[in-house]
DNA sequence: TGGACGATCCCCT
DNA sequence: GGGGATCGTCCAT
């Protein structure tokens, strides 16, 4: 008997999945420490969807986005940052949700030293640690390496969390694009402090 | 083969 | 509030 799979839920239309993966928690695995941390912010891409990057099928770079839901799709933009992505949908749409921003939970140290290693002095607070995609990916230490991993397996796991209710999800526009700008694909959790800014 | 652009972040004014 | 950093990807010559 196979049990079932936890990240089943996945296996939806992108706005549904980025619903459902606000609470879940990203955890990271590397040398004895541990980091954890909730996902409080999310936004859905999809295919049909002139702002994503499967917009008008495949490319080499886009692939993964066409892939199992669970895995994780990895971009880099701006010539220095990456951007993490939970592919979404059945097998051959291209469908993703941009992880946004994380509560930490645990491994504040090791996220602050990956961010500093990043670039030159910085000052890194709680709440600046992973407020933000790129951060995220920072704070990680997620690059193209990453790029397709399983999500169900170490060191990069994610794990289903209880699910939040409407009242607690904020439903709104998605932040720095330029096309399909009006489409209401951002969520994030209520006041929760972590969230990114404008 | 070249050039424009980007699902961002940080520092400076 | 605005601009610079910095390079992979894609599309137009």
């Amino acid at each position: 008997m196979k049990s079932a799979d936890p990240l089943a839920f996945l296996i939806d239309t992108p706005d549904v999945a980025a619903r459902r993966l606000l609470g879940c928690q990203l955890i990271y695995q590397v040398d004895g420490h541990k980091l954890a941390g909730r996902i409080v912010e999310t936004e859905a891409y999809h295919q049909t969807d002139a702002a994503s990057h499967s917009y008008k099928g495949p490319t080499p770079r886009t692939d993964v986005m066409f892939g199992l839901p669970g895995h994780l799709y990895v971009y880099f933009t701006y010539g220095m940052h990456y951007c993490c992505n939970v592919v979404t949908g059945p097998e051959g749409e291209g469908s993703a949700v941009l992880i946004r921003a994380l509560e930490p939970l645990q491994g504040f140290e090791q996220m602050a030293s990956h961010r500093r290693s990043k670039g030159g002095p910085m000052a890194i607070t709680t709440i600046n640690l992973t407020n933000g995609p790129a951060k995220v990916c920072q704070a990680f230490a997620v690059d193209k390496r990453f790029n397709g991993h399983d999500l169900h397996q170490l060191p990069l796991q994610l794990l289903p969390g209880e699910p939040l209710l409407d009242s607690q999800i904020v439903h709104t526009t998605r932040i720095g694009i330029s096309r399909a700008k009006d489409m209401p694909w951002r969520f994030y959790e209520k006041d929760n402090p972590y969230v990114s800014k404008r």
